[in-house]
DNA sequence: AGCAAGATTAGC
DNA sequence: CTAATCTTGCTA
């Protein structure tokens, strides 16, 4: 199957069904003609205004605003003031709910990625962990509410198998800690998180 | 206008 | 385990 990029309908549709299946989709980011991409390994949902940690929590705000858009758009922002995280809206036009990228198993542009990670990192390393992978593909504020069906940032299927996806607690937020809403391809060396969850 | 908090990471 | 660092949103 050659490379196609995944329709606006793949995302509106429930959040978990649409996880379960983003493991072992491509996304890909072309900058100057240069491209990075690596498989989705892991990736975590936020589905709306009832789920604690999501950033629809409080309501419509300025801020989360795209994620009360259309699906197959990037959401983008930055966190701790320090890193840039990469979701993908989901479900329908109105509805909040989207799918925070954790890791990514690097395919295309290494040397790029090497060069934009300063602190030097295994290629595997590359691209885990949510704040590393978007420093990789050169991911920033610039592309909120990038259209992930087409465009410089978008998510591709490249006729993969389906991988197993195994599911496990969200990560790195203290609120909601409970919800086995994390999805991570099953075996895979490349997931990230710090302690037992790997 | 000022302040506290956060879906993280690297370093001790 | 804790510091670093800045945007957002709430309070005054």
């Amino acid at each position: 199957m050659k490379p196609r990029i995944v329709p606006r309908s793949f995302y509106a549709r429930p959040t978990l069904d649409v996880l379960r299946d983003l493991i072992g989709k491509v996304l890909v980011h072309e900058v100057r003609g240069r491209r990075t991409a690596g498989a989705i390994v892991e990736a975590e949902a936020y589905i709306g205004e009832s789920d604690p940690a999501c950033h629809a929590a409080p309501g419509p705000t300025r801020r989360n605003a795209p994620l009360y858009g259309p699906p197959g758009y990037a959401y983008v922002y930055l966190n701790y003031g320090i890193h840039h995280l990469v979701n993908v809206v989901t479900e329908s036009d109105g509805f909040p709910a989207a799918i925070l990228i954790r890791a990514l198993d690097p395919i295309e542009g290494l040397d790029l990625m090497a060069r934009r990670r300063r602190r030097g990192a295994r290629s595997a390393d590359l691209c885990r962990g949510p704040g590393n992978l978007t420093v990789a593909l050169g991911i920033t504020l610039a592309d909120n509410c990038a259209d992930l069906c087409e465009g410089p940032l978008r998510i591709e299927d490249r006729g993969l198998t389906p991988p197993d996806v195994a599911w496990t607690p969200r990560i790195g937020i203290r609120v909601a800690t409970k919800r086995p809403w994390r999805g991570c391809w099953t075996g895979h060396g490349g997931v990230s998180g710090r302690k037992s969850s790997r």
